[in-house]
Parts: C-alpha cells; structure tokens; sequence
DNA sequence: GATAAAACCGACCGGTCAGTCGGTCGGTAT
DNA sequence: ATACCGACCGACTGACCGGTCGGTTTTATC
C-alpha cells in the first residue's frame, strides 16, 4: 500500500524535514548534526543510520526538493499561452509555496561554496534544472516569435530569477500585501522596464 | 611622511589582502586563521597581534572596503546628468573595478548568517550604505521628475542592483566581451525592459 | 649602544563537532 | 523458542580550530 509509510521513511522524512528548516535559518557550518537529530527526535546515531554523512544528507534534501521544483515549473513551462503569460504562471506558482520552499531555492548559491567536485556540480546542476533552465525555455520561444527583443536567453532568464528573488526578501514582504502585487512588479519591470517613454508621455 | 608605511601598517595591510582573497573563495567558516596568516607570511601570533579575533578582522576588511566603494559611489550619485546617466555612471565605476573588489560585495549577503547582534548591522547597514541607498537616491529623483515610471524606490533600487550582480557572473564573462556590453544590458533591460512594444513593431 | 616598546613567534589549551561502534530492542519468519 | 535483522541508541574519539601566552627579535629613540 503506498499510503503507508514504512517506520525507516517515516524517519527519513522527519530528518529531512529538520534539516530543511535548520539549513534556512542558518549557515552550513552553524547547523550541526547534534541539532538535526534532537529536532527530528532522533540520535545522532540514528540520523549516520540513515544518512552517510552531512553533506549527503544537505545534497539529499536539495535535490529532492529541486525535483519536485522542477516538475512544478515544467507546468508553467510546458502550457499553453504566451511567453508573458507563461512566465507570470511560473512566477505565480513559485511566491504561492510556502516561505520555506522559497527560501530554499535561496541556499543554493549561499552554501555553494561549501561543496566541491561531483557534489557541488550534482547540486549546481539540479538547481539549474529546476529555475533558470525552465525560465530560459520560455524566455527563448518568447524571443523567436518577436514577443521579446534579440538577446542572450541565457542572461535573460538569470536577470528574470533575480528579479524574483527581489520581491521575496524581507523587506519586500512589507512593500507588497499579495502575491498579485509582486507579480506585478516581477513581469512588468521585465517586460516594459522601470522607465516612462520618452516620446510622449501621458501627461 | 605620508608614503612611508610603518612596518606595523604594512603587516596589517598584507593581512587584509589575504583575508580578502580566501573570503571571496571560501566560505567564512572554511577560511581558517591559519590560512590567513600563513598566506599573508605572518605567524597566528602575529596576525593577533593586530586583530582582536576572526570575526573583528573581516569586519574591519568588509566594513573598510564598502566604505571606499561608498566614496565612489557618491561620486556618480552626485554628478549631473539624468537619472539615467546617473545610473550608468555608476554601474560603469562598480564594473570597472577589478574582479575581487565585485566579488566582495556578494560576500555580505552569503556570509550575513555568521554574525549576529552589532556586528551584523554594522555589515549591513555598511553595505546598504555602499550600494543600494546611492542607487535608491537616484531612482527616487528620477521617479520626481518623471523620467521613471511611479513605484518604491527602494524595491526599484534592489532590483537595478540584482542585474548588475547578473552580469558579474562567471557565465555573463563569457557572453559579454566588454564592460560597455554590460553596461547597456544592465541599464537598458532595467530601463525599457526586455519586451518588444505591442503597438507596431518595426517588422 | 643602551633601553624600552612594539612586533612577532609558535607551542599550547579548551572546546566543538563529524563521524564511529558496540550494543539494545522490537518485530518476524521458521 | 530461536535465530535473525533493521532501526536506533549514546558514549566516545580524533581532528580541527579560534584564541592565548611567555618568550624572542626588531625597531625607534636618545
């Protein structure tokens, strides 16, 4: 039945849900194993059963969560529209998850640093899936049918998840009451820029 | 005589270059006092001698170091020219500066984690000082004479300085051949957006 | 060249933390 | 009942690292 979690899954999922939250808070090196296991109410003997050591145990978490990103934003990626459409869809879906599911995305380029070889590419690479990569599909459709001007898709898109990544900081949370308002800020700035037209203006 | 460093200056200067070039790779938690110490060929008795602790010494090179760029800064903030040139003249000072000194300000915002209570703000408000409150400035005189379209400066400011740290990125060295070409991503995507105007084209 | 102060050294300490390991316990198949 | 197994425990270890301190060298000053 796979409704029913087995005891070990059980216990895996509260590690990992720990270690989510802990990771948020705080750096990498200030969260420490002693820690994860007493939120998860576990031992630390009991977390080094289930995981071989930290850094897998941080990779497991990211990757996971950026799977299931990434099949959320294909969604957007993949429906029907517009370029500006899609990528208002894609926005939308990423301010409506929970602050700690977008915060998350966040650590990646935080806690890059502490990783190296395979582990840091297998880390940089889910990540890109997940954002950028799903953003530049769209991006790149948008400008071969005129909707946005030539340019490097690539750099687009970065400047696009920046922009995101701008409305959901803190003190954004006071500017902004909806989620409509940031994603208001977020497409419009990308698409029609800050400035007024030069050529004649309303006034 | 003021071109005469005392030994003591020189030391502590060679300590700082060294601070800031294993800070801007590593990590502050991966970054030992050894390391530091040995990299700037003193002992870690030495390096005591002039800094109180870790902590003091990358303060003292981060809060020394936006300072300078402030200095620069306020430069291009208090030129003339419009709100537009303003902008540009800044971003070109910030992109000309060799590769550390960008890197830098990244720092505050991966290593922010680590301090708490005082020091934190002291990095903070330094920071937002530096950057974003110049570039604040000139949005807010730009949205007064219209040459902006209405909006919070301050969300406007920290979404022009998301771009720029776009176009620093290793990826963006390689798209971009000069300076100039950043430059005119950076200010034209945040000026006129991406978007090509709904009403008649040029095809 | 005597003297004092500043600069510098490096062995050492105390604490922290990732990871280990021998062992317990509850379930389950035989 | 017995044998077995995966889950879990928690005391322990070994390495590391920030910071200290008594002592030595260098420099400045007269």
């Amino acid at each position: 039945m796979t409704q029913t979690l087995t005891k070990s899954e059980a216990t895996s999922g509260r590690i990992i849900a720990a270690a989510r939250t802990l990771f948020v808070a705080r750096n990498y090196a200030d969260v420490t194993t002693d820690m994860i296991a007493r939120t998860a109410e576990v031992t630390k003997g009991g977390l080094y059963h289930h995981f071989p050591s930290k850094e897998r145990l941080y990779l497991s978490m990211m990757l996971d969560d950026l799977e299931r990103k990434r099949l959320l934003f294909e969604k957007a990626t993949t429906s029907p529209g517009s370029c500006r459409d899609r990528l208002s869809r894609l926005t939308r879906d990423f301010l409506e998850l929970p602050r700690e599911d977008r915060e998350l995305t966040r650590l990646v380029r935080r806690d890059i640093n502490t990783f190296s070889g395979e582990e840091r590419d297998l880390l940089v690479r889910a990540y890109q899936r997940a954002l950028p990569e799903q953003v530049e599909t769209i991006i790149d459709e948008g400008i071969k049918n005129g909707e946005l001007a030539p340019g490097d898709a690539r750099i687009l898109s970065w400047s696009f998840v920046a922009l995101v990544e701008v409305v959901i900081g803190e003190y954004a949370d006071h500017v902004y009451g909806s989620t409509q308002a940031r994603l208001g800020h977020v497409v419009d700035l990308f698409f029609d820029g800050a400035g007024t037209p030069p050529t004649g203006g309303t006034l």
